[in-house]
DNA sequence: CTGTTAGCGCGTTCAT
DNA sequence: ATGAACGCGCTAACAG
């Protein structure tokens, strides 16, 4: 059952493959009689076009790449799902690549677009070897991650403001002493969320202490390792901000082993609101990130991009969201002099 | 700065394009004159071979479909990372799919291999469309989530010797009631890890109580269900065995909401060794499977099939290993009597 | 409206 | 050892 081609097609309705290709991708302009004759031969032969041989012709592959900057991270899954939807209701299919924060890997994914491998790439990596000038790359989309400097469309959120909001909920509480725990300050995001945490601060009029920023790298561990390092260094809060969940926790892990409560004795904010936030004890205040959306929209801007459409705009802003929980509550023998609830 | 064809180079060199494809593709069968001559020309033109050229004249993409049954799970990741590196290493590119527990999107993963839109597949479905009989499929290897029935080649664990590790562990630490949560019945290694379950009870002359299984589906929420479903049912036990980590941690959450502690009151015991596991508090005791390895393999066998290669073996079988962490000790109230520790 | 003709870019016979 | 010629399966330009 060798695969019927568009020859066989052909004899079988008596027609040239010339109009049987016509009747699949522009029925109109084909006679109705003729078309009835095709796609009954279609049927009976059970004709599908050979995508490799369309794709070939048509110089178009109709597969993108997704390139993350470290797969085993949960986080993408969502995004990924919400990019999938988009491609596929478009009729692409999406190549996932792990950058694993290895330039030369990212420029094997790049080549691939290249060299016909896909069409377009959605970078959601954080940066660019600098072997790949950005100018130079094939149709790209950026998500999330921002590249310093790029001039690339993105779909992106306000980590300044979100990371504001998140102290700022803090402040509103009555807490003053407010840790943060970054994420690798190579990374545009983590600087943008130091920013805001100072925003927040200044805005309150409080002295940002340098003894209470650990600089993290978005891993469990380093949560355990920013609250044992600022018990350390003889650092006084009462409350921490961590730029992602999963440091949250590890903070929450080793807070508790110190025989400490959260939020009695110390409240956390993370970032992000994966799983982890749900089904950590006590379940995680945190700042929700429409990841799905965000696929949805970085994977609509590629399609636009490459089927030539006008592009809305070239830096799109997904909305974030405070979700209070249980780990934030007001500071301990705090006497609150009118400063929110 | 349009891309250089193999004429082009050709036309450089002073050689017919036959002599060009040789040189890059059987250098031996070409002088070396002639092959320096050829290469300088590649080297000056900047010729890459046109992927897509090469891939429709040789009939293979270069790509692999790996399709798991939820995407949203973070169970795959590191799947996904070990089958993509053996896949990056061979030149295949991996396409993710999410089957989504839905038999049309299943149907139309396996399609695009028949599309000639990929080479082959890796299958973590679990199960198999009724309208896709598996002698019907395209080159395929089956991982960890067996399908019933199935003869396909499989790289998978141990699911029944696994529950049985983890019963016993509880049995020797002297727990004698023991319920399980189990996953999706559905599912063949559900059914399985019960069976597991039953093996070490019956081997510890414990009679097992119907009213201490219950059913689960794997997610976060169906660990608290099964802890109150019991405890509705005035069921009595001292340890909980959960078919995986994620409704473990949702049991323990459920235990402290009641004010019972994990371990003292109650010993748990999880399956996958994800990141909740480390995460949880207490971190959780459990069974990791070498989720990497599972890909690697995976990816080595259809790497294998592919390529015309004997296969070493049509199942291959992973190695599981019990973690011992803070989530199960000895049953309070309890005289052990030369079992075990 | 339909058929003929001409490739897309490459790998591979089959001669020489 | 090398080149001419062919074809993978399909679509698009051009006639008719």
């Amino acid at each position: 059952m060798a695969a019927a081609t568009i020859r066989n097609v052909a004899d079988l309705a008596g027609v040239s493959t010339a109009t049987v290709s016509r009747t699949l991708t522009h029925p109109e302009r084909v006679a109705k009689a003729t078309r009835e004759r095709v796609l009954a031969a279609v049927q009976s032969t059970g004709f599908v076009p050979n995508r490799q041989a369309v794709d070939f012709r048509r110089r178009a592959t109709k597969n993108i790449v997704l390139l993350v900057r470290d797969i085993t991270n949960p986080f993408y899954l969502d995004i990924y799902q919400g990019v999938e939807e988009l491609a596929f209701a478009n009729g692409y299919s999406v190549l996932m690549g792990d950058a694993a924060y290895d330039d030369t890997r990212v420029a094997r994914y790049v080549d691939m677009v290249r060299n016909r491998q896909a069409d377009g790439l959605i970078l959601m990596t954080g940066w660019l070897p600098e072997s790949l000038p950005e100018h130079n790359l094939p149709t790209t989309v950026i998500a999330l991650e921002l590249v310093a400097g790029s001039a690339l469309p993105v779909v992106s959120i306000d980590n300044r403001a979100a990371a504001r909001m998140a102290v700022e909920h803090l402040i509103a509480l009555g807490h003053r002493r407010i840790a943060h725990i970054t994420g690798p300050m190579s990374l545009m995001m983590s600087a943008e969320r130091h920013q805001g945490y100072l925003d927040a601060l200044a805005a309150a009029g409080i002295r940002p202490d340098p003894q209470l920023t650990f600089n993290g790298d978005f891993h469990l561990a380093a949560g355990g390792e920013g609250v044992r390092a600022m018990f350390r260094d003889g650092a006084d809060f009462t409350a921490i901000f961590s730029s992602n969940d999963e440091m949250a926790v590890g903070a929450i892990n080793e807070l508790r082993a110190r025989g400490l409560d959260v939020p009695g004795d110390i409240s956390i904010v993370g970032f992000d609101d994966l799983n982890y936030a749900l089904s950590s004890d006590p379940p995680l205040t945190t700042l929700r990130q429409p990841r799905r959306e965000i696929g949805r929209r970085a994977m609509q801007m590629l399609v636009d991009l490459l089927e030539g459409r006008e592009l809305r705009t070239r830096h799109d802003e997904a909305p974030i969201e405070l979700v209070v929980r249980a780990s934030t509550a007001r500071p301990r023998n705090t006497i609150l002099k009118g400063v929110g609830a």
